[in-house]
DNA sequence: CATCACAAAATTGTCGACACATTCGATAAA
DNA sequence: TTTATCGAATGTGTCGACAATTTTGTGATG
């Protein structure tokens, strides 16, 4: 019951979207289920005003769709909405870090390169290899993110996209990605910051993003095989 | 009164939304100005429920910024703002493009050469200028848009972006671009589409979008300089 | 004259109820 | 058995009213 977790926000509406997100991404609603806003709100124990709210934002985020007079689904995750979603994440965060490249002052830079090191020691040590797959790579991409200083393409990548992208991780069980190659080429996108490269920094930062979606795509191909 | 007219959509929510939208790009409703929920109500004659649905989605596409407990404002656009969603853009178009020329047909780029041909055939006899700066530019964007396939890159672009990017246009009252060296660029980036050169596409089509940025740029500080 | 406190008004957030559309199930017909 | 039709049940869309918060306005005080 992930309902009694009350983060206690400014307003209802807020709240119960941001629980909903959580349990989309997390998988507790499955995918391609029906969202009832009967049942959704005695189970939260608020009424249907501020939960329709709620939905009309999820489907601004893309995750679920609404049919009028019908009622809203989650979305239904699939090999070719991957594909697009992971093509339109290299093109944002490319530019992403293109931009930071440019802006980036010495001890940002600096703090980045001390968070790979502590990667690097996670991967030594392989203490707690899952910190690694899941909060830390976003932690590398989040702050090169921010640090783009875009604002729009801040809240594009991590309020449209991040969430898609977590659940599609999710819903493979996160593959046989390889950390140490994810860290070298971590290494040479700081370097290319640190070097004030924009161009190569971009290009790199795609080339990342671009292997990471055909692995995912060989996993989730193998799922739907393995499923059939 | 823009309000008469009736849309007749399924939902109340959905024609409302869309004509706060509409409203609000054309500037019926001043930027930075608020959103009245009883007002608006009494206004368009229906309750605040679908009412605030609909202040809902716009917050979504970006068009307003709502604060818990004080309302809605319209957004209020700044040199900033503009230079950041023109940057997003450019990612964003520069991906459709470089896609649009792995995908497009010869039927599809054909249909493309002939909307350029009559682009010139207005320039030339000069007729109705005003077609070419407001819609005609735009459908060539758009169905290179449209030809890339990807259906996020399609959904952002042309409902998160385009929105506000022709609030721009309106209130610098469509700048000194010069269409006929628009035209030319247009034609450069179909060329590559025809070749399927993705990276040169691509490429073109950024410069031809960040030149029409540092166009408006000028144009706002003139404006801004102007006032005060 | 400026500033603060407090009450009144207006606005947002939330709720329960009703109207309407869709879906489900039973019955009848082919 | 299958399909069609119709009525009941469920669910979505909309409304008006109340609760809670913010804003406004008034007067007192320095």
């Amino acid at each position: 019951m992930s309902n009694l977790i009350s983060i206690k926000s400014a307003t209802l509406s807020e709240d119960i979207a941001q629980q909903l997100m959580n349990a989309i991404v997390q998988g507790e609603i499955p995918q391609g289920s029906k969202i009832s806003e009967p049942e959704l709100a005695k189970q939260y124990g608020i009424s249907r005003g501020p939960l329709r709210e709620a939905i009309v934002k999820l489907e601004g985020l893309g995750l679920v769709t609404r049919t009028a007079n019908v009622g809203a689904r989650v979305i239904q995750l699939n090999t070719q909405d991957m594909l697009d979603t992971f093509s339109t994440r290299e093109a944002l965060e490319g530019m992403a870090t293109r931009l930071a490249a440019a802006n980036m002052k010495a001890d940002e830079i600096n703090s980045l390169y001390a968070l790979l090191d502590k990667h690097q020691a996670y991967l030594d040590d392989n203490q707690d290899e899952r910190y690694l797959q899941q909060g830390g790579n976003d932690d590398f991409h989040l702050r090169i993110i921010h640090a783009s200083g875009n604002a729009k393409l801040i809240r594009l990548l991590t309020e449209e996209l991040y969430a898609i992208i977590r659940m599609y991780r999710r819903h493979t069980s996160d593959q046989r990605s390889d950390p140490r190659q994810a860290l070298r080429e971590h290494r040479a996108i700081l370097d290319a910051i640190a070097n004030h490269e924009g161009d190569l920094a971009e290009l790199l930062m795609r080339r990342h993003i671009s292997r990471a979606s055909s692995l995912l795509q060989q996993a989730m191909e193998k799922m739907t095989l393995a499923s059939s």
